[in-house]
DNA sequence: GTGAAAGCGCTAACAG
DNA sequence: CTGTTAGCGCTTTCAC
């Protein structure tokens, strides 16, 4: 048989609520106490049953992430890995949800799932985070959440996110300084807040250098590598094609250069390429991919510190609770100042 | 407040003990009776807490999977989407351990968090499912586990694993009939049971063949992209270099296609290049790898399943839970017959 | 077929 | 600072 609290209580010469309060670092307690607690808790090698724990208490020490990505990217398994090695630093375990927002009831569905579990929160992802329908749900069985890059209505929660536009701007302005003036930019999928955000940091760079943008220079996109290789063929199958493409992710980017091969177009001779995310994708290139470093592992780890906080649930919406993470420029191989 | 079985039970006017069977499918419960109660539940919106069910019955309905993948690889998130899936298809929730083995005590430290959790069993990926220790004391404990691709030992639990050598024959074979004679192999990360059954599988197709395999064609690998490269410039930087590269996964094969990009050989060519597992990076190359796909996600599930399964518990090395799944060779862009 | 009572292992609330 | 008393919500006996 598993020991239990009892098991530790009997040895200890203690009530069981005194181990609790040991095994809870609870403050009132003892040092000697504490140490001959602690001690048999080592002989013994108890461990608390979550189960009980969490049905007496009201906290869970289990958190939710709520993915929706049908593409699996490395973005997603970045966010993953750093919540749940966070997670596992503070004591707590992390449930995964993937979600397939294309199938009629996931709601349900998910709202099912979550419900038998008693979370102590969640983490939103892309585009997750901004369904409101789903924010709503959530709010009404009180379960506190922290959004990734909504990219709006901040104050309804904690967010953690990334300066997208100014991003994007640092990236169309490093392309800019190495002499190019005509580029080309691939979209993301629209159902994600970095996708207009991106497209303005790019237009604001160009447009205060005073460089007007062709309509046929900015193409849509979805962030798979086929949308690069479309999108690629696009910009660079036109007769007065740009010298530089600037894609929204990296797997787009790598895309593009797939594009630029199969044309005949060298990287990053005839055209440079940049990317955005520096996801595992973007340095299993060849050339490696010029983009901006994202840094999902923390972002997570922020939103679980966040969710964590017992401060949050009494005040989402304060300012300490919207986190905006630092972004790199990260130069790679495949960008180069343009042919003269 | 939520709502509780006993909520349910006096809508419905039963006993709480007839919710909970009508809630777990249990016979001796009248049609009408059970009818009744699922309305009321309906009504309510009930939902057992997964909690005061563990605590009380034996099982948890969680599951685990461990992974020790410092590169957080394709592999690794292919394994735990498929897990991820099926686990919820079947109303289990997925808990994911990520371990890092080069940690000292990071076996304790996994136990601790287990112990906790009261898991229902436990998938172990490579090359986890390989560490006697692992496999002890989890057996001390009595918790079930189905092994991934272990290679070894296969009486010891249930196993989901391909034909891995098989496989590499396969491939051998194909760059054979290409025409190729002289071809060189990457090998894998030593701890993995994969490595030397892909590299047996190359040699025995070589040997089939009748031709001889230099000891300068095999060189070491680790599975990344970094040691494709270095492998790719070994053995395309020698005079006589071989026309076709087989590399023990896809990261190394994009290693190798980067090595004859800076080399200036072209690919296919001069050179073919082949990869195995059919991850996410495989196909956001140019151009794209001919690779063995591997189906990961199948693989994750039929885990599950086996986990799941009843029957496992008393039975755990029946033949019915050693499952091998198809592989199926995919070719692509980055293979064609040497150059005459 | 159905129900009543007794916990599962822990913590909350309150005493002391 | 420490212990006692009640449950948390469900399933398990074991009656009926």
């Amino acid at each position: 048989m598993t020991v239990t609290i009892k098991d530790v209580a009997e040895k200890a010469g203690v009530s069981t609520k005194t181990v609790s309060r040991v095994m809870n670092g609870e403050a009132h307690v003892r040092p000697e106490l504490r140490d001959t607690v602690m001690r048999v808790v080592e002989e013994l090698g108890y461990r608390p049953n979550a189960f009980a724990r969490s049905l007496s208490s009201a906290r869970s020490y289990l958190l939710g992430m709520f993915l929706d990505d049908p593409a699996w990217s490395g973005y997603a398994a970045g966010m993953q890995r750093g919540a749940l090695i966070r997670s596992r630093q503070r004591h707590y375990h992390l449930v995964v949800e993937p979600v397939d927002s294309r199938i009629e009831g996931w709601e349900i569905d998910l709202m099912h799932g979550i419900a038998s579990l008693r979370l102590d929160g969640a983490i939103l992802t892309p585009p997750l985070c901004r369904m409101v329908s789903l924010l709503e749900r959530l709010e009404a069985i009180k379960l506190p959440y922290v959004r990734i890059s909504p990219g709006e209505d901040e104050g309804r929660s904690g967010v953690v996110d990334i300066d997208e536009e100014g991003a994007a701007f640092a990236m169309t302005d490093y392309l800019l300084q190495l002499g190019h003036r005509d580029i080309g930019f691939i979209e993301g999928i629209p159902s994600h807040a970095a996708t207009p955000k991106r497209r303005a940091g790019f237009l604001s760079a160009m447009h205060r250098a005073g460089l007007p943008v062709d309509a046929a220079n900015i193409v849509p996109g979805d962030f798979t590598f086929r949308a690069g290789i479309e999108g690629g063929e696009a910009l660079l199958g036109r007769s007065k094609r740009p010298t530089a493409i600037f894609a929204s992710n990296d797997d787009m980017a790598l895309g593009v250069s797939a594009a630029a091969a199969k044309l005949g177009i060298s990287v990053p001779g005839d055209v440079s390429i940049a990317g955005f995310d520096d996801g595992p994708t973007a340095r299993v290139a060849w050339p490696p991919i010029t983009t901006i470093r994202q840094p999902v592992g923390d972002m997570a780890a922020a939103a679980v510190d966040i969710l964590i906080d017992p401060a949050y649930r009494e005040a989402p919406a304060d300012r300490r609770f919207h986190q905006q993470l630092p972004y790199e420029l990260i130069v790679r191989g495949s960008t180069a100042p343009p042919a003269s």
